[in-house]
DNA sequence: TGAAATTACTACAACGTTTTCGTGTTGATA
DNA sequence: TATCAACACGAAAACGTTGTAGTAATTTCA
């Protein structure tokens, strides 16, 4: 029905250039007060306002941002973000999603998609798929682009960008010794396949915790899940029985470290119904922040990412990263920023 | 580094003009055979890709929606996002997010940065303030500029726009039947205040429910919790001292209703404190299909929302809108489409 | 009083595309 | 041998901005 208004309209109504126009919005010193007071009433009696695509165009930035994680339904990556858009919003940019579903090719399609102009940068956290295939040409194109790129939680070592992580290692290691140091003799882990690099590097810190306190892990309380089964709703039964034969066959086992909620709820659920009362005779501590550990009966203890914190401070050296190339200053070293973890300790630990 | 190839510069690489480069990408038949495969060779080496922005520009759309949602770290809502990240994707569209945080005036800052020309079209589900003040002045003017816009769940009916909910109070109105069926004689309902407009359409189905059966409601089993105290942290006790008080006053209460997912969760929890045996002594149906629901101990029985049809759904309207309008096409009515909810049964019933 | 400086504008190019409308070569036709 | 298509390409405008480089008209100053 209505056609958005341009400059080019305002100046002819008005009788000027469009030079004028675009000037008097701006307050340029080269126009006159008259003219600048005459134009702004007219813009905004007519609700002129500025197209977003023909500023992109001309300046060369889009003031948005794109983020691709691997799925959307999931808390930590919402808080995620959560903390992007809450930081990118207040640098005036505005965030285009992407989700990867756990996919190589979704990754690169979507990346792709965005690579066009769309975006002044990306923020990304690698599907499954991709760290399976450890195929990172997208990325690595990407920065030849000379397109800034943030990788956050789940990165890899070889790609010269910009990470924002948690200490995975240090995080469960903390956690296991907490465990230990609560009374808990026979630990065992609940973690994914090692391609996860999250879950090996939780898996390394179990193993260090065990080490410092002088014991000797066993591979049987090591339940490598394949992560493929993860949020997949058919595939909870697998995890059920894995736990249950774990806990079968080691019936003495008082603590289980998971490396995600989802692991530590089953294996309580699983613990309960054979008998173990939590956190007296099993004690277990989860990975992630989310809904489920703190509604869970008792409440989950468990590893705190600050996944908003983590968004905004992957926004944040995004940011730098664009305002740095506009001004094509020297590119610093890439940062790999460290989010400390806290452990909030509830009612499934003594 | 690097900067973007453009046609420009293939143009004087090879030594023909732009419109020529152009025309041969296309494939048009203006162009002998042997021009555009040498062009096509060229613009792949030096990977050209069409500049998205410019584009925009010229075909006056972005081929990209906006939604703005009040809360993304919310299970319901990120079901919607990813049914309509996949569908717009099917089409072509990128997906930008915004969220309102609840707040009117982020819900109104958010459009306006869109409505520059960023997007084609807004996916909206209302912020509780905006429902609150009743003040949809955003919504029209968007409409006003022709800017196409889709509700969903959260939707007030004055606004002449397509919508997509569920059917609210039928699917109350089956849950709270559901109950009586199963034997329960005094059912409470723990709801929202009622300008929450969901809150108040499964009010209604749960009177409707009561009065086929014939019950008489009684205002003490209607728990109204002020609904910004919801995913607040810290006031989470609140809600469960009003379900222990009203437990307490009507130890014969024998079936709970609650309009959302972590009211169940909580009224499970503080009934079982208290000793109710579930599903046996107390039977709990709650509304949204979440992960909470899944993983409770007894698992909640829930009305499902079908979050991702919706956002699907959604995604359909617009597009379909966004294309009559690139065609002028004479406008059709406004639709409201309803999506049917599904009683999933789990151990909170019998 | 004439040159220089100031004022208040306008024209134009540019950002990267697409598309319409030329236009200069061919080769065929009358 | 004119005439006319057909062919293969190029010039230019347009999308909506901004910024640089003019340019008239007026004012200032020596």
């Amino acid at each position: 029905m209505k056609k958005r208004v341009t400059l080019k309209e305002l100046a002819r109504e008005l009788d000027v250039s469009i030079s004028t126009v675009s000037k008097a919005l701006k307050n340029s010193p080269e126009i006159s007060q008259d003219t600048i007071d005459k134009v702004k009433a007219f813009a905004k009696l007519l609700k002129y306002r500025p197209n977003n695509i023909a500023l992109s165009l001309k300046n060369r930035k889009t003031k948005t941002i794109g983020i691709i994680i691997p799925d959307i339904v999931h808390h930590f990556f919402t808080k995620v973000i959560k903390g992007v858009e809450n930081y990118a919003n207040t640098k005036g940019y505005n965030v285009i999603v992407g989700l990867s579903n756990e996919s190589f090719s979704n990754e690169v399609i979507n990346m792709e998609m965005l690579a066009n102009g769309s975006i002044d940068g990306f923020i990304v956290s690698m599907s499954r798929e991709t760290m399976q295939r450890q195929d990172y040409q997208h990325f690595t194109e990407t920065l030849d682009e000379d397109i800034p790129l943030v990788m956050f939680d789940r990165i890899v070592a070889e790609i010269p960008c910009d990470k924002v992580i948690v200490d995975d290692t240090k995080g469960a290691r903390i956690a296991v010794d907490t465990l230990i140091k609560k009374g808990s003799k026979k630990v065992a882990i609940i973690t994914t396949k090692d391609y996860i690099s999250v879950g090996r590097l939780r898996t390394k810190g179990y193993l260090e915790a065990l080490k410092s306190n002088g014991i000797n892990p066993t591979s049987e309380l090591i339940l490598k899940i394949d992560d493929d089964l993860l949020y997949e709703e058919d595939h909870l039964g697998v995890i059920e029985k894995q736990v249950r034969e774990m806990l079968l066959l080691h019936t003495d086992v008082d603590g289980i470290f998971a490396v995600n909620e989802l692991y530590a709820i089953v294996a309580m659920k699983v613990a309960k119904e054979m008998g173990f009362v939590i956190p007296t005779d099993l004690q277990v501590i989860g990975f992630t922040d989310g809904m489920l550990s703190k509604h869970a009966t008792p409440a989950l203890s468990t590893v705190s990412q600050h996944g908003e914190a983590m968004g905004a401070k992957a926004a944040e050296l995004l940011i730098q990263r664009i305002n740095e190339r506009i001004e094509d200053k020297a590119k610093s070293p890439s940062k790999t920023l460290v989010i400390s973890t806290d452990l909030i300790s509830r009612g499934s630990t003594k």
